[in-house]
DNA sequence: TCCCGTTGGTTCATTATTATCACCAGTGGT
DNA sequence: ACCACTGGTGATAATAATGAACCAACGGGA
């Protein structure tokens, strides 16, 4: 962790959809990093295009070159596009949000989002960082992951979102046993206050799982009636998304869609 | 250039359309730098998501946290989606390959392009980097940025990417001193063989370049008809652009523009 | 007006990180 | 069996990163 790409790469996430600009000296005080070194390592990822400054204003934004790179893993590789389209799929159909994310390092990236047309409704930030051990999509996603995955994963300690996270490795690795039995996981107000999630996950081409497609509604909202909607919509729509991705699910996975009956 | 998150953040130019997935020895070997210090940045680069190991091969791609970041970027400040728009326009208006790139670091960041549907078109790849020196959309780039800008990018040496590249930094300027005063540029050649650029300048709201829209056709079909039309249909576009992303076109562009006349 | 707390940016001696080499194990082709 | 690759790993030498102190500039507030 004591790199210096590490500790320069870190400062990447620190731009949001809330606060997409920001200022050498809070940058520094926030990622508790030397101001001389972060206005070096900043210098640096401007040369290259991740970021740049802003003209006038002395503030640091995400440059045109994340742009570019997202453009070509895109074009080689579309899934953003797959994706939304099945987002937009299940919001219509459910009347609630759902949301797409990928494996990124050790946490979940978002890559799509479509919300429902509801007055009330569950709102996510475009790219947020999702964690894995409070969210519908991270536990499915570890239930399905190699052993050693979710070791690092459980090895560093669980912060806790709200007062239902989960924060014990053991009791969150007996969760993740019935996620696998299950095949999707459910989540309730354990990464954000009345957010309630289920989450279904994708695979790629060699079985392993790449990301999760959820839905989340207000916790209040969540009836057993809509909580069975949800996972038929969200198994019928995995499917097609695998087929389309050309992911395989691996055996686990497909006995636990047969498995299951709406109860 | 010594600097480590540099030579970190140069492995991920290697990625193309053309080429999507490297091996580590491949990106040793081509990036002059050790196998094991590739080997840690590719780790490093791993874990924070801009990177990722394709399962069971061995082969490195550009990860999710590139789509995330460029989400994040886009939502808060959404220029793709509006150049798009304005080069479907030209390219059916014009009947050839319309193009926009954005400075990222010191070259430009193909961010965008719509092709004709002719049998004979200008192909380019998808997020592809284009260089400053050798392009119309460079040249006017340069033509338009602060001279201490110019002063770096013509301080290196300048790659002969056609036999008619201008390599000679004086020669460049006194190009770039015309560019300026018609307020566009062309590159007969001298960035790749049998195409014709002409481009034109996209301001920010402080009057500064950010990026470039062109027209890209075969060389032998540029006549002087055709070089009129493009010219005037770039004009025009570039003003809606503007407008659209709230750029302040500098002084010295609009007397460019408004001195525009076909002859 | 002065003062004070900011800001972005720079410098340089110290030190901790990083590069390099050699090595290992696995694989595919001949 | 061999060879030429591949991805990956460790220990030491050398380099590059660090962080405190220091500027200049800006914006209030009194």
């Amino acid at each position: 962790m004591s790199s210096t790409v590490a500790k320069a790469l870190s400062l990447l996430d620190y731009f949001s959809e809330a606060e997409p600009e920001i200022g050498l000296s809070e940058l520094a005080r926030r990622s508790g990093v030397d101001k001389a070194t972060v206005h070096r390592m900043l210098g640096v990822m401007c040369d290259y295009g991740l970021l740049e400054k802003r003209g006038d204003a002395r503030l640091y934004r995400l440059g045109a070159g994340v742009l570019r790179l997202a453009r070509v893993r895109e074009t080689a590789f579309p899934v953003t596009s797959i994706f939304q389209q099945v987002l937009e799929m299940l919001s219509a159909e459910l009347g609630e949000t759902a949301h797409a994310s990928l494996i990124s390092g050790h946490a979940l990236a978002t890559i799509g989002v479509s919300e429902s047309n509801r007055g009330s409704r569950v709102s996510l930030l475009a790219g947020e960082i999702l964690p894995m051990h409070s969210t519908a999509s991270g536990l499915v996603v570890m239930a399905f992951s190699k052993p050693e995955l979710v070791d690092r994963l459980l090895g560093e300690p669980l912060a806790a979102k709200t007062s239902r996270t989960i924060t014990d490795p053991s009791i969150l690795r007996a969760r993740l046993q019935e996620v696998a039995l299950t095949g999707y996981a459910e989540s309730d107000q354990t990464n954000e206050d009345d957010v309630y999630g289920i989450a279904m996950p994708v695979f790629d081409s060699d079985g392993a799982v790449t990301g999760a497609i959820a839905v989340a509604t207000p916790a209040h909202r969540m009836t057993n009636d809509l909580r069975q909607q949800v996972i038929a919509a969200l198994f019928r729509e995995a499917e097609k998304l695998n087929y389309s991705l050309g992911g395989r699910p691996p055996a686990a996975f497909r006995t636990a869609a047969s498995r299951y009956r709406p109860d």
